[in-house]
DNA sequence: TAAGCGTGGCT
DNA sequence: TAGCCAAGCTT
């Protein structure tokens, strides 16, 4: 990829010779044209500069006011990159400051017990994030003495940094001239450049980084990574573009052609697996079960009603045997409280919620990290998703609780 | 390498 | 409504 980037560099220093071909067998002679049209872009000094002050130009005057912009301390502007991984501006926001005041530095963020930080990450969903956040922490405070890298290149060997991230800390944080390609700036590049090719597609790829670090060589280019995603996030949007509004339509390949709306082509899902849960509603004096999951997989390392995965048809009796044993423990199950639906990108969820009850209470089982009773206001600061929460407002909605 | 990993906003 | 999508990373 780093040949790609620098193949396009060195060939658009020389304006007669600016077509690139990123297929991995431009830089050899090819024994023949494959059949797939190769991906090319002819990014001319002239069209990158076109672009280039325009949308610097464009920020200025249009940028939003975000928390994060207010700043230049590296730890916040890294964690705001995180957190908006996959994630949109306006429910990161308030997850930003409260998880700031509570983590105030990577050394503070370090020092804490995941169990916090995951409860400071409740709600904002993709948890791994939450559990590399504080991996990386750790490493900054043991390798580079408690501040935080300040090349993409070094940022890159830390957990939860990927090429994005890394370029726009880097960028951002520091001055460096590092690219980034993120959801925005691939749609805002394939039109500007007419790119083709699929979310996913290798040569497609290799074209927009190829693009994106001819692009950002030159002055702020953490302000021009920024204007890149600002412009597709409020103007080069995915649906209805705001072309009329656009400060680089001039120089927008898609645009002179009319294909903004066909590029870039949208992303093909898979449909959600269906996957259903019995939960184990267990109330003793006042306190309900919980557990902790496994650090790996859905909800990793979370706190939830005891769960056990089961078929969607499995009988009441035999769900809560399941629950029997993943407690590691006898069951009594006492009736059902109904279910929770929640639909995730990739997960279509039921949760089944069966009131149960034992002579034994367990306090360690086979099947989870950690077990604890706890009341209804320690269970709120436990790191949970939002589906144990909607399954847990249900039971106490229902009044387990009551007389109990 | 493709699949796994959450949530809420928008249309 | 139901589907699409967002400042991606890990294994």
């Amino acid at each position: 990829m780093a040949e790609a980037a620098s193949d396009l560099a060195a060939r658009t220093a020389h304006p007669r010779n600016s077509t690139v071909a990123n297929a991995p067998a431009a830089r050899a002679p090819r024994a023949k044209r494959s059949a797939a049209p190769a991906i090319t872009v002819s990014p001319t000094p002239k069209h990158l500069t076109a672009v280039r002050g325009p949308l610097l130009g464009w920020y200025d005057r249009n940028k939003r006011d975000l928390p994060w912009r207010r700043t230049r301390d590296p730890y916040a502007i890294w964690l705001s990159e995180v957190m908006l991984q996959q994630t949109q501006v306006s429910t990161v926001i308030p997850y930003w400051e409260r998880f700031l005041a509570r983590f105030p530095t990577a050394l503070a963020l370090a020092s804490a017990p995941l169990d916090d930080v995951l409860a400071g990450w409740k709600g904002l969903g993709y948890y791994s994030r939450a559990r590399n956040l504080h991996r990386a922490a750790q490493e900054v405070v043991a390798r580079f003495g408690g501040r935080l890298p300040s090349t993409a290149e070094e940022l890159l060997t830390l957990p939860g940094f990927g090429r994005y991230t890394a370029g726009a800390v880097a960028s951002i944080a520091f001055g460096e001239e590092a690219p980034l390609v993120d959801g925005n700036v691939a749609r805002v590049l394939s039109r500007l450049f007419e790119v083709e090719g699929l979310p996913g597609d290798k040569e497609r790829e290799a074209t927009l980084w190829a693009l994106a670090t001819a692009l950002v060589k030159g002055e702020r280019p953490g302000d021009f990574n920024q204007a890149l995603m600002e412009h597709g996030a409020t103007t080069c949007r995915p649906e209805s573009p705001l072309c009329l509004l656009c400060p680089v339509r001039g120089a927008c390949v898609a645009f002179r052609k009319g294909r903004v709306d066909e590029l870039p082509p949208a992303k093909v899902r898979a449909t959600p697996k269906k996957l259903t849960l019995a939960l184990a509603v267990w109330p003793h004096a006042g306190t309900l079960l919980f557990a902790r999951r496994a650090d790996s997989g859905l909800f990793g390392g979370l706190w939830e009603l005891p769960a056990a995965e089961v078929d969607a048809d499995l009988p009441e009796a035999e769900a809560a045997a399941r629950l029997a044993s993943a407690l590691g423990s006898e069951v009594k199950l006492e009736g059902t409280l109904g279910t929770v639906k929640r639909q995730l990108t990739h997960r279509d969820l039921t949760l089944r919620l069966l009131r149960v009850s034992g002579a034994q209470r367990p306090t360690r089982a086979p099947a989870f990290q950690e077990l604890r009773w706890c009341t209804p206001a320690e269970a709120a600061a436990l790191g949970m998703s939002t589906a144990m929460q909607r399954a847990l407002d249900a039971a106490l909605g229902s009044g387990v609780l009551n007389g109990d």
